[in-house]
DNA sequence: TCCGAAAATTTCAAACTTGAAATTGTTTTG
DNA sequence: CAAAACAATTTCAAGTTTGAAATTTTCGGA
């Protein structure tokens, strides 16, 4: 008895969460252990780091899919320890922008690399056929 | 000129962490609005309901690869809610088995129902031979 | 047996996260 | 123009999550 394409997508949705959770894990395990960092701060950074010139609390949260006063709390903090820097809009009172600092940048270029082969290693068993099927998947998943 | 190897994996990473997270969002939404629960009761709720006989608080924790203090305090508040139940195993006095109880159970089975629709309708674009090949990459990557 | 290591759970502080409400500022429209 | 609608951000309470420390219990070896 097969089970029923709902079914199908249920069991993939549920596979797919766990190996996200299990390396979430593990880059929180790194991030931690290896630069007494944690994994929101590095998102933050990391989107900061992609748009070098600021990006509006708005625009941060809708990068990283969470709310504005999540990143309110994160940015506060970043703040306070001189990794980012938030400066007013000149136009729209309403606005701010958000960058990374130099210290900020310093920082964040001391972790990237090995972030990045942190996450090379999680996935080492991908073969480029893989990567490819991945992401066409993933992109249509996303759309 | 094309990326390294290493790079392509990590923008696989970002574009698998992004489908995750807007599909956890979606969830927690429906789950908010239609039912006013959360995303990580139902998580237990649901590892509950796969293992009807009882779970150990640490299998618990690993089968939704949360940490430990974080199964007690969600466990914590469904017992005071009735819906959980804690029960001390008699042959180890450190282990507790907890379980659905009656209203626990019925009240994720009203759950679970809409919560599969709602996954299929968020991966609805997906063929069979997306899922096939989706479900064979994930697998490869767990291990 | 007795003791130290290991295991299961809870407790705790700190950080993260959400969603709603409040605040402030801008834009639209009657 | 004035008021209402809309937009950007922060604030806030409640809940979630982590990782380390504390507690209690079991187990293995000298």
């Amino acid at each position: 008895m097969t089970d029923t394409l709902s079914k199908r997508r249920l069991k993939m949705w549920i596979r797919l969460l766990g190996v996200t959770r299990a390396a979430e894990g593990e880059l929180r395990e790194f991030l931690r252990v290896q630069h007494g960092t944690t994994l929101p701060r590095f998102d933050v950074m990391a989107a900061l780091y992609r748009r070098r010139d600021g990006v509006t609390m708005s625009e941060l949260s809708r990068m990283l899919l969470v709310s504005n006063g999540n990143a309110t709390t994160v940015v506060d903090r970043l703040e306070a320890d001189g990794l980012v820097r938030r400066t007013p809009s000149e136009t729209d009172r309403r606005t701010v922008f958000v960058a990374l600092t130099a210290e900020g940048l310093a920082q964040f270029e001391g972790l990237a690399a090995g972030h990045e082969a942190e996450v090379a290693r999680m996935f080492g068993g991908l073969s480029e056929a893989d990567l490819d099927a991945l992401t066409d998947i993933l992109k249509r998943m996303g759309a």
